[in-house]
DNA sequence: AACATAGCACTGGTCCAACCAGTTGACCAG
DNA sequence: CTGGTCAACTGGTTGGACCAGTGCTATGTT
């Protein structure tokens, strides 16, 4: 075994998955309209060339993620995903080039600023003694402005902190949403981040501090200032490259 | 046929389905732990009493939701859902009562007040005329303040004021996250709302109206403030509830 | 005794083939 | 025109077989 070799796992996507990709792709491309019908399940399963229960197992997701009504006896018809689509499909917004990726990034990050400065002002308000501790730490954790510092470390380092302040606020549907972006921006990349030049603007150390330390004051006002602030920074860098 | 007689279509969820929804409720109460492994396929085949196949569509949605990871050759695991799951769970968390209904319901209007304020704000700054002209009708077409005025149609003149207003900002995430809030309300049903009193707070036509005047006029300064004003009341009422 | 390894038993993944259960529309008798 | 019947779709469900990974365990060598 030679000593530092890239090794990376072969993606042996399950089929069914596979099948549930394209058809998403499908469906948020817009090549599917709405309101149109799907091919019966037996003559999706002779296009894909797989089982029927492939079909029947990635159509069950497409379903889940709002994107098709399906009824017994009648055909599997496509659902307009602007109005019937959960936050989830944002995943597969981001895969697919339904949305201009860059217009997506902006209302991702200000879905991220508007949640996160009302965590934060919660976390303020309302946190325990354990909670505070963990956003400190968080915050303390940061790592120091270099340039060595790797892309991955700032984004954990600021994904980890964020995570901790959602949780200071108690609120169960900030965190489930965060999950969901997170996810969302795993999928664009860091590499695609990083060209945009959005970390730059993540890695302050200070201000996360200054921001733990006005939590732990339960200094509302101040939290929210200076959240709002830091969360819009990453806003004005996508705002310029558009 | 008499007239006015109360149809409702007789419901009959697939077995899947039913799989599916005690699956999600057994892992949201925690008594399916983090980490703990699923039964086997067809150990669950067996225990439920359907054929394997079922129990795979099943753990597909469940997968996609989020609360478990399923590898081949080894166990599928349950995964914790609040570090994984995605916004899309609200839905099955509002069913089980693995959170309080009452902390649920505060956190979820807690993130339609964010979220709707800041689309608000982002609707006065840069919606275009037709989505300006949306929004004022959805706010015209609010009910007048009445006794007789049906719970159902407050609801479904508010879902569209701020449906037009979300589609005004042209953020794409704030629809798709507005979107799960409200299956997520829809499950926990208007009736409960009424107990609560929320609805009566609803029921602004004024200031609907008045709010979609500030939009129109691309006055930021007072839409932020007004729309916050509004999108607060109901959390007062939940306040006092708790 | 310690360690490598071959093999087995278990997991999920896929397939085939049949049948059940609703929906729709065409057709025909009244 | 109304109502019923039937046929041809649709998705829903079942059984059983086999493929493909994973992990434990017994075995054999050192």
């Amino acid at each position: 075994m030679i000593i530092g070799m890239e090794i990376q796992p072969i993606e042996r996507a399950a089929v069914s998955d596979e099948v549930l990709g394209q058809l998403v792709a499908e469906i948020l491309s817009g090549r599917l309209a709405p309101g149109e019908p799907l091919p019966a399940e037996r003559e999706l399963a002779l296009r894909f060339g797989v089982n029927r229960h492939a079909i029947r197992e990635a159509l069950k997701g497409v379903r889940q993620a709002g994107l098709v009504r399906i009824s017994q006896g009648d055909k599997t018809r496509v659902l307009d995903w602007r109005e019937n689509a959960g936050l989830d499909v944002l995943t597969a917004l981001a895969t697919t080039g339904a949305v201009p990726s860059v217009e997506l990034m902006r209302d991702v990050f200000e879905m991220r600023r508007s949640i996160a400065a009302d965590a934060a002002r919660l976390c303020a308000q309302r946190a325990d003694d354990a909670q505070i501790a963990a956003v400190l730490d968080a915050a303390a954790s940061y790592p120091e402005r270099a340039d060595d510092t790797s892309p991955e470390a700032i984004v954990v380092a600021d994904v980890a902190f964020w995570i901790a302040v959602i949780n200071g606020s108690g609120n169960i549907a900030y965190r489930l949403a965060m999950n969901t972006m997170l996810s969302g921006l795993e999928t664009i990349g860091i590499p695609a981040m990083q060209t945009l030049g959005l970390l730059d603007e993540y890695a302050d150390r200070d201000s996360h501090i200054r921001l733990a330390r006005h939590i732990a004051d339960h200094d509302v006002e101040a939290t929210t200032r200076l959240a709002t602030t830091l969360l819009s920074r990453v806003l004005d860098v996508i705002a310029t490259t558009k």
